[in-house]
Formats: structure tokens, sequence, C-alpha cells
RNA sequence: GGGCGUUUAGCUCAGUUGGUUAGAGCAUCUGCCUUACAAGCAGAGGGUCUGCGGUUCGAGUCCGUAAACGCCCACCA
């Protein structure tokens, strides 16, 4: 029997049941296959309510087609996540005094292996808490074998395709990590800074430019000024040459459209090791590229006297040196945003170097001709987020995928003097050296739905789960992730990575903000599960909003949540009281017909929604079922009957029902219920999900009750609204009588009297109370509101039905049902 | 600069392809310890659906436009 409370704690017991009897591995199903791969989780700390969210989706999406008997695989794992691990080892060797180089390469991976081990653990523990039904047999981590065995089968096909090429071109710079970055790791902010105005002399003349610049430190680099030839204000100036004040060094002033005259001055410093379009302009003016900063965020020698001084430092005195030196014009306070290192946080460094990349242009036109065929195509849902791929890959440039890290895949890439070799394994001969750089995280992710299942060997995981189903993921990294999978997996395998791919939106607190350790609003989901349970929480955010918007996390709907299961709990504690009733052979009775005709419309409905990823209407749909139509209508109904076999195996059914309906939102409620009531240890996660059966639909049954709960709804409103007593007169006319006294816990009683007696009908249901009148000012109010109200109704309503348009062009159901519905009015206002 | 989203009850959110009186939870008010559940039951109140214009017999829903808030992308000497 169970305990008069539902407590979580108690029902959160079957997890390891549910693993040794193996019922999370694929292969148990004779089904089709259904594959969902997890997306990895970075090994750098805990799993915070986004994952609880991400992976609670894809848990139910997989407990559903599981019960529905596909062969279910949802593989797990993990994501090195290179930089994002690396700084955290950093940090952490840090505490202990230990340097990364000090340590050395070797060294350092070890200590990231053991890192990675431990908080591997970590989040295995909290998948088991969340009850996740993966396969773990099939666990993968980014650098296993197989998944380097795939990278590095990417790589030097592309490189043999052409596709991925080394070049030395101005990257993102993170100088804190002294890496390069790809353009989607940089995050812009506004910072409030300063438009700096430099005098610079033009060569043979006392006059000057006036040159704007925001990062005067990169001066040194500077190697021509450029005016745009259109700009009359600079036409003749072209050819000429200014000085470059402090490094007194002569330089040209060029013609360039990518100077803007509406821009600033006009003038441009260019510095082509420095900035990407400076880059550009370098490039078609033949400029030498003078690289002023070291990688660490110092100035190098070019910066004469500011050597070793870090670049803000050196801004900041040289500004002043200019300034006294005459060369300041002007210092104007601006705000604008600067690219910074979305893990750092540092500002980005535009620099020149040499570095690896993928040349994106033919795969990403790959992506968006498949997106035309719809048989073939990534199907966002919601649909809008297709825009958002489909964008990015019309705009799209080469991805930089060499990082200069130590944690991740290293580059397949060996060099010999100038020759360089790519390929599978290190060269035999001597003397070869490999590439000290690792890739970009985000390379080996892009493989991860069909590296993880075998390829690039062509495995049976592979043949038999290949495409996958769904994919599950925030909104924040298609550009990252998704993007990069669907055009890696055109490429190689031909194929979609995924069928549908399902984006969610962020967590937010209550006040929508972002969740942040700075602002300490940050909520442990474990600390959730331990209060209310991990079913409580799961529900919670699967049904709470539409997929892709964001959710403003609040505490008090997961207690709400609590609450509804409680409900279920005692509803279930009920049934379970009464099944082993000394009960009498009989048919159904007309509230169990209604009530299995409810209970098949709910299984219409909910599988319909399921099955289109509508979870918030599958929540709504069942919570509205079981707490309105189950427990406050039929329970209540049944109540009755509970000496009717028909009644308790209805009851038993229903509820059956139910749970299994639940379960993929709340497994571990559900299954403690479910081996309770049907006094069983087999588990409901493997039983069969309900189908809908149109032969149980009762539409007589399903209408009569309907109108006798409106019926005994009226009267108690009536009663409640009269303030009638307790021991009140009632006649009553209907088919139900007996269920309906019962129901009003009233006595049809009625005496002699001389009362005036009130009717209340619904249909063919009637009934007369008599009672003294009393009433208050208020009361009267509230009447001629009421009456007002159905005056305007009435008045709408027959205006609608004498324009001509409205009979000529809507539905004759409509028209019927207003022609009732007037009619209906008018006699009730006829009662006032 | 380009694009997207949001705006509905005090709060948090639903609202399918336009069609009865726009829904839910929480909060509020009234009455109930009715033996599954007081974390409950029975009732009630609360919305000119952001503004304006249009299409339509009919608009929360479609179109146009304005505003507020948020996000993405690009640019930013």
């Amino acid at each position: 029997m169970l305990d008069k409370k539902y407590n979580h704690h108690e029902c959160e017991v079957h997890y390891e049941n549910w693993l040794k009897n193996g019922y999370f591995e694929c292969g148990k199903n004779k089904g089709k296959s259904f594959t969902i791969v997890i997306p990895p989780p970075n090994v750098t700390g805990k799993l915070h309510l986004g994952h609880a969210l991400d992976t609670a989706l894809q848990d139910v999406i997989i407990r559903f087609k599981r019960m529905q008997g596909f062969d279910t695989l949802w593989l797990p794992g993990m994501d090195h996540a290179a930089i994002a691990t690396e700084i955290k080892v950093v940090e952490k060797l840090k505490e202990q005094g230990i340097n990364k180089h000090d340590l050395g390469r070797e060294k350092f991976l070890e200590q990231a292996f053991l890192w990675k081990d431990e908080y591997a653990l970590n989040i295995r523990e909290q998948w088991a808490k969340l009850g996740l039904s993966l396969d773990y047999r099939h666990e993968r981590f980014t650098l296993d074998e197989n998944l380097s065995k795939a990278v590095k089968t990417v790589f030097v096909k592309l490189y043999e395709e052409g596709l991925i090429y080394q070049g030395e071109r101005i990257i993102n710079w993170d100088p804190l990590q002294q890496t390069a970055l790809s353009t989607e790791e940089v995050i812009y902010k506004d910072v409030e800074s300063y438009f700096y105005h430099i005098k610079y002399p033009i060569v043979g003349s006392d006059k000057y430019l006036d040159v704007a610049t925001t990062r005067p430190e990169t001066m040194f680099g500077d190697t021509a000024v450029a005016v745009n030839p259109k700009d009359k204000r600079y036409q003749d100036l072209i050819g000429k040459k200014v000085i470059l004040p402090i490094v007194n060094k002569e330089i040209p002033i060029i013609g360039d459209v990518h100077a803007d005259p509406k821009k600033g001055t006009g003038c441009v410093k260019i510095t082509p090791a420095h900035d990407p379009n400076d880059f550009e302009v370098g490039l078609r003016h033949n400029l030498e590229k003078i690289i002023v900063i070291n990688k660490d965020g110092t100035m190098n020698e070019n910066a004469l006297q500011y050597q070793n001084m870090d670049r803000f430092a050196c801004r900041e005195k040289l500004v002043k040196d200019l300034e006294e030196m005459g060369y300041l014009l002007k210092k104007e306070p601006l705000v604008h945003s600067v690219g910074h290192s979305e893990r750092s946080g540092v500002m980005i460094e535009p620099y020149l170097s040499k570095q690896w990349f993928v040349k994106m242009r033919p795969l990403a036109d790959k992506v968006l001709e498949n997106q035309k065929n719809k048989d073939t195509k990534v199907n966002f849902v919601p649909k809008r987020f297709e825009k958002i791929m489909n964008h990015w890959m019309e705009i799209t440039y080469d991805w930089c995928i060499s990082r200069q890290l130590w944690w991740g895949h290293r580059l397949p890439v060996w060099y010999k003097g100038d020759e360089i070799y790519v390929g599978m394994e290190e060269p035999k001969e001597d003397g070869w050296v490999q590439d000290e750089d690792v890739l970009d995280t985000w390379f080996s992710s892009a493989l991860w739905p069909f590296a993880t299942l075998g390829w690039p060997d062509i495995s049976e995981l592979y043949q038999k789960y290949f495409p996958t189903d769904v994919l599950v993921t925030g909104y924040d990294i298609i550009p990252f992730w998704v993007n990069r999978m669907t055009f890696q997996s055109l490429h190689f395998t031909n194929q979609r990575p995924f069928k549908y791919c399902l984006i969610h939106g962020l967590i937010r607190d209550k006040q929508g903000r972002k969740f942040s350790k700075s602002l300490g609003n940050g909520v442990d989901p474990m600390d959730v599960i331990d209060k209310y349970g991990a079913d409580a929480l799961r529900w919670y955010l699967t049904t709470s909003t539409t997929l892709g918007t964001d959710i403003r996390y609040d505490e008090e709907k997961v207690a709400s949540t609590w609450n509804f299961i409680n409900k279920i709990w005692n509803a279930s504690r009920f049934v379970i009281m009464n099944l082993d009733n000394e009960a009498v052979n009989s048919d159904l009775t007309v509230s169990d017909k209604w009530i299995l005709t409810r209970y098949e419309e709910t299984i219409k409905n909910v599988t319909k929604f399921m099955e289109r990823f509508e979870f918030q209407n599958v929540g709504s749909i069942l919570y509205q079922f079981i707490w309105e139509d189950f427990c406050d209508s039929y329970i209540e109904m049944a109540k009755f009957s509970l000496d009717k076999k028909a009644t308790l195996n209805t009851l038993q059914e229903v509820l059956n029902g139910i749970l299994k309906m639940l379960h993929p939102f709340m497994p571990y409620v559900t299954e403690t219920i479910y081996q309770e009531l049907n006094h069983t240890k087999d588990s409901i996660m493997v039983s069969d999900y309900p189908v809908y059966d149109k032969k149980k639909i009762f539409n007589d049954s399903l209408e009569e009750v309907n109108n006798l709960l409106e019926f005994v709804s009226k009267i108690r409103t009536f009663k409640q609204e009269n303030q009638i007593p307790k021991n009140y007169q009632i006649n009553i006319d209907a088919k139900e009588k007996d269920l309906i006294i019962k129901m009003l816990k009233c006595q049809d009683n009625l005496v002699e009297n001389n009362l005036e007696g009130k009717i209340i009908t619904v249909k063919d249901l009637k009934a007369v109370i008599y009672y003294e009148k009393h009433e208050s000012p208020k009361d009267l109010e509230r009447k001629e509101k009421e009456r007002e109200q159905l005056i305007a109704s009435i008045k709408k309503r027959e205006s609608l039905l004498s324009n001509q348009n409205f009979l000529n062009k809507a539905p004759k159901e409509l028209i019927d049902n207003e022609k009732s519905k007037l009619e209906e009015e008018k006699r009730r206002l006829e009662t006032y």
C-alpha cells in the first residue's frame, strides 16, 4: 500500500534496476530504429538546468518511442571541450603553483585526463539522478580512439580535396589563452573607449592628416594611410607620404575604397598585420605587414621604447606621449563594440598568423542545396530556426580550426623543413615533426552523430542507427554545432545527421536574466531534485513552455508540479485501496463509459502531440484529464459504484493508461505506482504505450455525463451564491437522479411548502430548489449585471443572424449553433 | 545596417488551419477537515489579447504600420 503522501525520495529507487535489466539498451525491441545522440556535455563542471531541460526532452522522446515499440538507441557521451577544459585544468594547476609550460605537454595531458575522469563520473551520477535512459554500453568521449580516427579521416580527406588548407591570415587571437579562435568564439561587447585623432604630418608640407583610430598602439605597424580615391578633400594627396609620429618613418598615402569618407576624418591608418580589412588593403597595395604585438598581448620590439608593455598600458603611455609632443589632435569618447574571447573573456587581438582553415563555401552550398529537398532536409522544430542555419551557410567564411592548445585532437600534419605531410599515420622516415596544434573542439563534435556510431567503419551500429532521428539542443549552439554537423554529415555520409532538430530555449531566472556566477542566481538541478524530485523537475521543464522560447525558471512551478504528482499519488492510493473490494459482476456504468471515452480521446490527442514534439500540449491535456476528469469527476462518481467490478476495472485500466502516458515525463513515480497497482515487478518503461481504440468511444454517455456534471455544478453555484442552508429542499427530475443526489450530498426530500422554487435546467435535467429568498443589494446588483450582459449578447447574436453575408458565407453548423444559442439566451432572459 | 522573437488576467505562460462566452497554474475572494489528497474539495471574481490601420460575414489568430523589451548576424579606422 502506498504511503499517505507522495515522497519523491522513496520513488527514486528504480534506476539501478532499469540498468541491471538492460532496459536502456538498444536492440531489445523489434521495431524500426529510433536514435538520439546526446549533445555531449563538456567535462568542465556540473550539469546545469539547461542540461536538465535538454536531456529531459530527449528522455521523454526516447521513452515514448521505446514504449511504442521502436528499437531505441540513446547514445551518451561527453566532449573534451578543448579550450574550456584546458582553461580549467590550467587554473587548477595554478592553484597548486604549477605552470602548464613547466609541466610539459605529456604531463599536462595526464592531468587533463584525470580531470576528465573525475568530471565524467559526476556527469554520469547526475544523468542517473535525472533518470535518463541512456545506453551506457555505447558511451563515447570525443577523444576516444574511434572518434580520433574519424577526426583524422575527415581532416586528411578534406585536405586532399583542397577543402583544408594552411594560410597566413588575420585571425582572432586570444592573448590570454594564446590561441587562435574561430569567429563564432568571439563575442562582441560594447566598450567605452576613445576615438583618438592623431596628426600624421605630410612630407614636404606643413600640413598634416588627421587620422582617427581607436587603437593607437597599433600605429607601429602602420604601413600606409588610406583615403578614398573619390574623396575630394584628399584626392591630390594620394602618392605623397606622411611621417609616422614617434617612429619617424615615412609611409605612403594610398587611395583605397576601404577608406569611407563619411567615417571619422576619412583618413584611415593601415595596419595590415592587425586588422582584417587593413590586411586586404595591404594585399591590394603590396604593403609590408608589421606585427607589433606579442602573442601574450605585450608590445614587441617594433614598438620601440614601448616594448614589453602590455597593449593597454602602451596605449595609455603612447597617447600621453603623443599629446605632449603635440601629435594628439583630439580625444573623443566613444562606445564601440569590441570582440572578446567567448571562453577567457579577454579582448581579442586581430592577429596575423599562420593557421589551418576549412574552406567553407563548397560545404555550405551542399547544405543549402539539401535543405531544398523535403525528403532529406534537416527539419527544425520550430521551423524558424532553419533560417538561422541557412543564413549562416550563406554568409559563412573559412573556419579557422587550429588551436594553440594541448588538450584536443592533434593535427595529423607533419613538417620536415618546408615539406608538409598530412596523413593518418606519422611518416616512417626520420625527421618529421608533428604540428603542435590541436583542432577546434567543434571539429570533432561536428562528427558526433556518425563518428559515435562507428564511422568511418561501416559498422552494424552505424548501419542500423544512422541517420539519427532527433537532435535536441539550444538555439545558442546552432552556429557552433548544428550547422557543422550538418555540412560534415552531408559531405562524408551523404546523409543528414538527423531528421529532426528540436531547438529549445535557454533557462533564465525569474526576472529573465541569464544564470551567471557573477549574479549568483544559479540553480543546481540536483538541489531541485533533492527538494521536489526528478519527476517534478522534468515535468516542469518539458511541459511548461513551447519549444524555442526561453524559460523563466520558477521554483513555485516546480512546487506546484509536486502537488500534481501528489494528486496522482493519492488518486492511485484510492484506486489501489479499493481494487480488492468484494464486487459483483456488472455492466459499465454511465460514468465508467464516460471516463473511458474521455480516456480514449486523451490517448489520441496525447499521442498526436507527442509525435509532433508539442509537449506543452501533452502537458495540459494530461493535467486536465487527470485532475479534472479522472480525479474530480470520475473518482467522485465511482465512489458510488465501488462494489461493481466494471467500475473497479475501469479505475485500474484508466489509471494504468495515465501512468503510461506520464511515464516518459515522470519515470520514477509512475514506476512505483505501476508496480504497486498491478502487483508486479515488471517495469512500466517496457510496457506498451496506450493505443487509441475507436471501439471504446461511448458518445451518448459522454454527452449524458457532461450534462450531468454541468447540471451538478450549476446547482452548486446557485447554492453557494444564495447561501442556501444545508437542509435545503430540492426536487430533481433526471435520468441519473440517484447519482446526482449522492454527488450533491442532498436529499430529494420535497415536502409541502409554500416557497417559490428556483428552476435549474441543463438539457433535459431539471431541478427545483426551494429556499427562503433573501437577496441583498449586492445580489441584485450582480443579477442586474448578468441581465445586461445577456441582453448585450442577444443583441450581438441577433445582428449577426440578420447579417445576410454571415448567413451566406458562414458554415451551416455555426449558424445553427448561433440560432439555438440565441433561443436559449432569450429563454434565460425571461427568468430574470 | 539586416533578420528573428516577445508583447494575452496581479505573476508565469498556453491559444493548432480565422468561427460559441479568449484558457491554465500560481495569487485573490467565499464556503467546506465530504473516510485518496487541506500541498485538498466546492464555487467566484479578474482580460477593450501593446497602439493604429486594413482584409473578412467574422481577427488574439491573416496583412500593413508604430512602439517597448529581448536575441541573432554583419559592421564598427
